[in-house]
This record gives C-alpha cells, sequence and structure tokens, in this order.
DNA sequence: TATAATAAGAACAAATAGAGAACAAGGTTT
DNA sequence: AAACCTTGTTCTCTATTTGTTCTTATTATA
C-alpha cells in the first residue's frame, strides 16, 4: 500500500482497455476476452498484470469470480439500479379536462429516485399559470402519487365534475372543498365535496430549459 | 449496494428473452418455453437461472403460479436504456464559496433525458432565493451544462474571484459583466470581466416535496 | 551480467451451466 | 370427484467455462 509502483507498459494498456470496456458495458469482460482484444494467448500471464492493477488499487480484486473484474472507482462501479424502477407513466398534460383513467396508451418517463416515491406515481406536464407562486411554471412536468386522500394545505390532483383535471392547493370542510390556485391573481373555487375527487399529491417536479 | 452480482451470460440472454417476449405477448412465457427457445433442454437447470434473476430483482418470484415469470414493476414495458448514460455527476450544493473543480469526490445522479444536453452536464443543489422568480427555490437541484461561454440573459453558473460560485442571469459587455439575480429584492452585481468565470449554463431544474 | 517485464502453457479449483429424475401444486378432462 | 395433464420446484450428477497458481522461456533495459 505505501509501496507505490507506477504502472508498466502492459499495465496501462490493459487498465485503458477495462476502462474503454466499461464505457460500452456494465458487464466485466472474462480474462479470456480481454486476452483476445489485447492479443495475448494466455491468460496466466495476464492475471498477472491483473494482479498488479489490484495491488494498485486501480481493479477491486475479483475473488474467483468468474466475470469478477471491475474497476474501483465510484465512477466506473457499474450502476445497475434497475432502470425500469425508476420509470413511471407519462398522463399526458393536466386541465386537459379528461379524467386520468381515461387516458390508456401513456409512455413512460424516467424519473430520479429523489422525486418519487415508493408508491404509484405517474408524470403530468403542467398547463398554465395557476401555480406559479409555488414555483411550478407552464410546461413543467409534475410527479405524482396517486392516492384518492390528502391534508389540507397538499398540492393535489383533481378531477372536477368528472370532466377537469387540474393541480392545486386543498382545503376541505365538511361541507366544501375548495381549490387553492398558487397565484395572487387568481381565485379559490368552492365545490361540493361529492364534485371533486382527489387523483393524486405532489411529490415531486422538473422543468427544463432547452428548446 | 456492495452485494450487486453481473449477470452471468446465460442470465442476461434469459432476461433479455423475457424483455423481448413481453414487446409481443402479454401472456408470460412457460418454463418449457423458455427451454425451447434458448436451446435448453431441462426445465430444471433454466429454474435455476430464473431464480438468479429473482434475487437480481429483475423478475417476480412465481410462486408454483403457472407462466408465473413476470418482469419486475407494474407494467412489462421494458426498458433496457443503459442506466450509465443517464447519470450525470452530483457536484454539491452551489454558493459554496468553493471553484467547482475542487470537488473531486463526487456521487451520481440519474437524471431524465428531457433534463440534460448532449454535452457533458452536472447537478447542483441551489442553496438560497436569488433565483426565485425564476422559479428555482432553495434546495432545488439544477443541471447545468458545462460551458465556458454564454450570451446574455442566459442563467448561469458563475465563479467569481475563483472563490464563490453562483447562479445568476449574465449581462456581458466588453468592460463589464454584470450578474442579475432573479428576485425583485436583490441587486445585480458588478464585476471585472476577468473575475468571473462562466462555468455551465442551466439547461435543468428539478424539486421534490416529499420529507 | 543482472533485473524486470512479458509471454506461454500446464495443472488446478471454483463458478457456471446442463441433463434428467422425481415430486408437488394447479388446471383440465372425464 | 377422480384421473390425467401441465408446469413449477427440488434434487443429484456431470460437463464446461473461467479465475488462479505454477513453471519455464524470451526479450528489453539498466
Amino acid at each position: 500500500m505505501s509501496d507505490y509502483q507506477p504502472l508498466t507498459r502492459k499495465q496501462q494498456e490493459i487498465y485503458q482497455f477495462l476502462v474503454k470496456h466499461y464505457q460500452n458495458s456494465d458487464n466485466p469482460p472474462t480474462l479470456d476476452e480481454i486476452c483476445s482484444a489485447l492479443g495475448l494467448r494466455s491468460r496466466g500471464s495476464l492475471h498477472k498484470h491483473i494482479q498488479h492493477l489490484v495491488d494498485a488499487k486501480l481493479v477491486e480484486p475479483s475473488n474467483r469470480k468468474q466475470r469478477g473484474i471491475r474497476l474501483t472507482t465510484s465512477e466506473n462501479t457499474p450502476i445497475i439500479e434497475n432502470s425500469k424502477n425508476n420509470t413511471i407513466p407519462y398522463l399526458g398534460k393536466i386541465a386537459a379536462g379528461q379524467p386520468l383513467e381515461a387516458i390508456a396508451d401513456y409512455s413512460k418517463i424516467m424519473i430520479p429516485t429523489q422525486l418519487k416515491t415508493e408508491n404509484d406515481c405517474y408524470v403530468l406536464q403542467v398547463t398554465g399559470d395557476s401555480m406559479i407562486d409555488l414555483g411550478i411554471f407552464n410546461n413543467d412536468w409534475v410527479i405524482i402519487e396517486k392516492r384518492n386522500y390528502a391534508k389540507n394545505g397538499d398540492v393535489i390532483v383533481a378531477l372536477i365534475n368528472n370532466d377537469e383535471v387540474t393541480l392545486k392547493i386543498i382545503e376541505q370542510t365538511p361541507s366544501k372543498t375548495i381549490l387553492i390556485p398558487a397565484n395572487k391573481s387568481m381565485q379559490p373555487m368552492h365545490f361540493d365535496p361529492n364534485n371533486v375527487q382527489i387523483q393524486g399529491i405532489l411529490v415531486g417536479q422538473m422543468r427544463s430549459y432547452i428548446h
């Protein structure tokens, strides 16, 4: 550990091959694969070089595991968080005058784990300025956790009169449901609780500045 | 996270077959169907491989259910985009009083393709209220494309006096560089162009409402 | 000449892969 | 309900692949 040894020519060559390999693949190569890529015929001699890379802490020791040759830095550690798990349905634009369930043919969008919960989530794209005071702008995406309840002050997706879908702050009393825009120039709207159905609550937001 | 095991060759082959299968059919395949598709003769050995996929959480356990082999996640929409490509470095909090290059040991965050460009990007977490009029709040994440130039009006990450890093709107003249907060209660700041270095421009923003 | 680097190949051990038998749980047919 | 079929599960045994450890030989370099 303290006896630092510079890499030899061959060790460099092998290390560079490994770095390159991981740019194209998450899978560690086998020794034989490295051999044939570098024109070697002996696994044995290759192994000794790799052992040096392990000593230099550039490669993690692969204890007899097949395909166990991995680079040490966090950068090259293959990330196999299952990208599938970070993918949730995109249900189109909000306030589009349609119940969400009606939208069948949706696509999927990958979402960072930080922006969603463990429960069922979906993505909507915001239309309009009713939430600008909360920093949610026209064309932003919002990540919504599917739910049919909320507490006062939550930002929710509401289905009004089985017709219009909207994103608002909710205040509920036994006799009334009030949907409050986060926009000083707009007025809260009062509804009969039976006419408002909660479709989910806000858990994340994203915006792209690229056009 | 260190107990990640790469899939073996055969496991990959089987997983890919399953993904492909679900593109054409809603019905999970039987073990025998997989066997004949892959040229195997023994259900027993196939089952062992599938068990590994279950352990890797790529496949849901099918407790003796016939045709019980399902990919994980609610839907079967297969996504095999390389998650590595959607992962960019997280460089910590902005306005942290340190040049970005100085930060060495960073982690990575997965970012939806919609929020980044083809070029080199990184993520910062915003501290402070200087951009609230643009809907960028305290603790939001911003995605920055690495660049050393910008045009007037762009939102940029600037390194001031080789010391402080900040997110502002830029206005450049030959003799002056002005950094303008998007916050009515704050004043633009004037600098000698030599003292301001552009480190990137804003391309995306994200916010989490979970706590 | 002496030393390090490189290479080949043999021999071994562990991981991986495959076949087939036997069994168990669910369906289906009668 | 009983008999039958299908299909998932478990098991043992064997084969192949692949990482590891050796020994030996060749070449480059100080």
